[in-house]
DNA sequence: GTCGCGATGAAAAACAGGTGAAATCGCCTG
DNA sequence: CAGGCGATTTCACCTGTTTTTCATCGCGAC
């Protein structure tokens, strides 16, 4: 349910505005002032972007081409353009350049969110897959973890972080995850690496599987990172 | 997992704060104050560096000009250029100058290690090969180095250095390695040379595996290095 | 012998993560 | 609006491990 959202804006108050705003929703989000460097974001590794809020007007690289890029390069995220004009040439400039929605300035902070919301909902990407792994499934739906355990299936309600931590680590089980690369996922880049959340949500987790009394899945690989392993102890 | 870095920036402060920060990430980083002084580095047969990052501006040689260079001998290593915010408009030089990816400055150092993972990620060298040599075997996702004997397969889990340096070896078997040449490529240049640590960490190695009932492959060769041997005691 | 280089063991330093308690935050309720 | 509550983050501290240093030793070459 929470996004990881890129806003390209080169206007300074705004985009602290707007970020704030998407933050307080629960969306982890990146700010870049150059329209250059949010296409490095965009389409670097450096983290899965579920949306990006794309000013018209931008040092580095337009709004619109930026969209250009990102269709052209396969990306399928949504695209939120915002611009100081509301010409209908403009609109359909934007829309053909890939942007799936238009909000002109100045909005309403209501208004963005609306239409995040829309987004979000109506985009192919909109099916929030129950995710399976061994004898462990998350239902985004009702945040639920279910395992699956000799006695019988125990069904562990998990907390906003807890779910976006499980489902990351579902998406990705036996692999090495470095601490850094779940602070970057779950939390965002531009951030003091002071500090332990990672550490702290993990054991968070641990514990709340414990108290369940299941054993812990998620293995601390000492100065490389945790993996989630797909098995409970005692199968093949 | 750890890189070899070069980082060439003439700016003291911030050069010694982002090397320091690589460097508690695991990498080993050389710095350089001289845009030449970095193309000699880079091209020379010191160390093979696994990415540079480059300031915009730089004596000696430009940091776009050094792109070009390493690009034009055919190094195919990440470049990361780093430039002043206000040079937007010719960002686009640096990236046609060969550059993979660039950061303006100011920047938040966690967002400077993301992208050096990111590159690290995305470029073309990014398969970290399990390595095998006779009957060692060992396998960088695990950090587990796999040992064929005549009683079976030994599995021995390897601290960092100790990775490293087993990497190094593997790469380089049967050569007589100088101690000096180990003390760049996972230590760095311009060290103070009053250090045993290759000779201790060497030491940790073999015990390790002497812990295991292995005899140790790696050899001391007096005065000029070690070899690490491909071959358990008992076989041709 | 003694020089130089590396080996050694012990000790120190640096580090990564784990932990519990306490602080903070957002939100709900009275 | 105050108080409460759970979720999240921070803090200070602890622990076990890894890495480096130190002092010393051994050995072969001169």
């Amino acid at each position: 349910m929470p996004l990881r959202i890129l806003l390209v804006d080169d206007e300074q108050e705004l985009a602290g505005a707007v970020q704030s705003v998407l933050q307080r929703q629960g969306h982890v989000v990146d700010v870049s002032a150059d329209g250059l460097q949010g296409w490095m974001l965009l389409s670097g590794e450096l983290a899965r972007y579920d949306l990006a809020i794309v000013d018209w007007m931008l040092p580095g690289l337009s709004g619109p081409e930026l969209c250009r890029r990102a269709r052209t390069a396969g990306l399928e995220l949504p695209l939120l353009l915002l611009t100081a004009r509301a010409e209908t040439a403009d609109r359909v400039e934007g829309l053909d350049a890939g942007a799936d929605d238009y909000l002109s300035k100045p909005f309403a902070m209501e208004e963005l969110l609306a239409r995040v919301r829309a987004l979000q909902r109506r985009q192919p990407s909109y099916r929030e897959p129950v995710l399976a792994v061994g004898p462990y499934r998350f239902d985004p739906q009702t945040g639920l973890l279910e395992v699956s355990t000799a006695g019988g299936l125990v069904a562990i309600p998990l907390a906003g972080k807890e779910q976006q931590l499980i489902t990351y680590f579902l998406e990705h089980p036996e692999q090495i995850i470095p601490g850094s690369q779940l602070r970057h996922q779950l939390w965002n880049l531009q951030q003091e690496p002071v500090s332990n959340v990672v550490a702290a949500q993990v054991r968070l987790l641990r514990r709340k599987l414990a108290a369940h009394g299941l054993p812990s899945p998620i293995e601390t690989v000492p100065s490389r990172g945790y993996r989630f392993l797909a098995r409970l102890p005692g199968e093949p």
